[in-house]
DNA sequence: CCCGAGTTGTATAACGATGTAAAATCTGCC
DNA sequence: GGCAGATTTTACATCGTTATACAACTCGGG
């Protein structure tokens, strides 16, 4: 098929191991040898097959990235930083979607694709503490959001009910009364909703505000399907909120959606605050306000911190690392200017 | 590391080829040398070195996709659709973006990661006939999307002329007369904005409607923000259209904005129509009417199309696969029901 | 002129799998 | 019992690379 070292040692009458060693910028070559091989590695195209350097270094040089749906643009946006990052060390990135189902996410914690790739940076919905445990593989895996774990694993993600207190302080501020929350999950206490769901129910209860059962709408997704029909729920229950904290901006959209079709005006009637900003969001109608994770910062830092771990000889004790974010105010909360 | 046939074969007694054997389902295994080599694999929990396998095929099992921005859902969308269709196949698709970028895209269709891929779907922007013929790799190549060329490759893209007619037809039945169109590319005969724009064009003379320069926006890209500054500029130069054919979601999402932002109504003033049919434009706050292209029959067609190069030993003519559209009429053009 | 230290280059053995060809074993039948 | 013919199993080479260990060469100093 390809070149390989032994057609170009051959034409340039060296060893193997010399043009290895000088593909590899090894030190103990004579300037001669290194141009003349060289040359002829130019001349026929030489590149080094991959496979082949992996199989006997143990590494394949490719990590892979597992989130729940690509669909999401803001998993679609983060991926997009951790390939770019990723790719300025020199390693690939497989990018894999679990569609947050947790037999689709213990598969990839338990190790599919062992094989394949070095290690894992998952972003789990469903993945219980158990599963973690459970682990056969010993492949370092850097875990992703807002889920917490009581496991040995490395965890990157914001301070989930500091930004959901910002969301929902905002909220009081612009003087709403009655502030929704729609997106939460039913009966998992470690699901990733609960802690935007706890800084709400703080702020709530600190400023006086309801926070009955009846505010809090559940969704099974994330989608803006969801959003909309959790609104119409919210709206059909007649629940009048004066504001919704929505558990990210997909679910914000579809409830803008909702609120636009029953006539009702954001923010006039109802305020809406999402979570991730997405770039949807910049550009909707109404332009919708949200709690925005440093992207790029939670990228570079979960590459680095499996990398690190890839490259680390001795033991890293598990690190909790907390990105930051910010709120950004756009129409949806203070209106047009 | 790992567990190798090696290690199956000393514990099972048996060489390391009848593991190897027993793995691949070869037939001529006794039942009992058969059970008796899966039962220490289960015990041992032995799984395939891929690596290892892929250096002896000369295959790697992997197929990279290649879009211009994983941020435009419409290639998030596909990507999503060609993972889960190669992954019923047994191929792991590697997911890159090009940035829409000709540097990049040549580096792609060069053959960049050649060693690591079996073959290569790209979707090229600005990719140019003379990048394709000058090709150095001889992976297997297919072409995704509009654009057109002289080159030997499959090549899989819905009749871009006939859809933008469809679309263009449509404005002209709801009664429009002023329709402008958004996402032109200066200078670029052969580019993906064309065949649209010739549709359009065509539909517009057929009709007699105007179909001057000043109706046409170009755009630098085919982002929101792309199209909130192309309806802008529209808008600033005195031409008030009554509809505008867009040359993608994105991009009339954007021009909503714009539209939203200039006090303008949607479809009343200026009716709007996309090309994608992402998501978002079914949850915008005016729904968006837009050309449909089977996602999903394009994924697989491109992913067939590959794999049947992948093994198929003898010549394959390109070929030319065009699958179906269908124009999706929501708010932006007939309003709400 | 020889010796040790340092530099440069090579032969060979892995990495973990599969393909080939030959060896070992099992049939059935005379 | 022995032999042809089929079946089952094995030993060994191989894919393209890097690591190891050693051979060859260079150089300065005694």
């Amino acid at each position: 098929m390809g070149i390989s070292l032994k057609d170009v040692a051959q034409r340039a009458g060296v060893s193997i191991k010399t043009v290895s060693n000088v593909v590899n910028g090894y030190r103990h070559v004579t300037p001669e040898t290194r141009q003349r091989v060289q040359r002829v590695i130019d001349e026929l195209g030489y590149r080094p097959n991959l496979t082949a350097r992996h199989l006997r270094k143990g590494r394949t040089g490719m990590i892979a990235l597992a989130v729940p749906e690509l669909g999401n643009p803001y998993f679609a946006e983060l991926a997009d930083a951790v390939i770019e990052h990723a790719a300025g060390l020199d390693y690939i990135v497989l990018l894999d979607h679990t569609g947050g189902r947790r037999d689709q996410e213990v598969l990839f914690a338990q190790g599919f694709r062992a094989r394949v790739i070095d290690g894992l940076i998952l972003s789990p919905i469903e993945l219980e503490n158990e599963d973690l445990l459970a682990r056969g593989s010993d492949a370092p895996l850097v875990l992703l959001g807002e889920r917490q774990y009581d496991a040995p694993y490395d965890h990157i993600a914001i301070d989930n009910v500091a930004a959901a207190r910002t969301a929902a302080a905002h909220l009081v501020e612009i003087g709403r009364r009655r502030i929704a929350f729609i997106g939460a999950r039913h009966g998992r206490a470690r699901a990733t909703a609960h802690q935007r769901l706890r800084g709400w129910r703080e702020v709530m209860s600190e400023t006086g505000r309801p926070a009955g059962e009846d505010l809090v709408a559940a969704t099974d997704g994330y989608t803006r399907e969801d959003g909309a029909q959790a609104m119409a729920r919210l709206l059909d229950s007649g629940i009048r909120p004066d504001a919704v904290f929505c558990y990210n901006d997909l679910i914000a959209v579809g409830a803008m959606r909702t609120l636009a079709e029953r006539g009702l005006r954001v923010p006039d009637d109802v305020a809406l605050v999402g979570f991730d900003d997405i770039e949807e969001g910049r550009y909707a109608a109404t332009t919708l306000t949200t709690v925005a994770p440093h992207k790029r910062a939670i990228a570079r830092a979960a590459t680095d911190a499996l990398l690190e771990r890839l490259a680390g000889e001795g033991e890293i004790a598990p690190r909790r690392i907390q990105p930051g974010f910010a709120l950004v105010t756009r129409e949806s909360t203070v209106g047009r200017p």
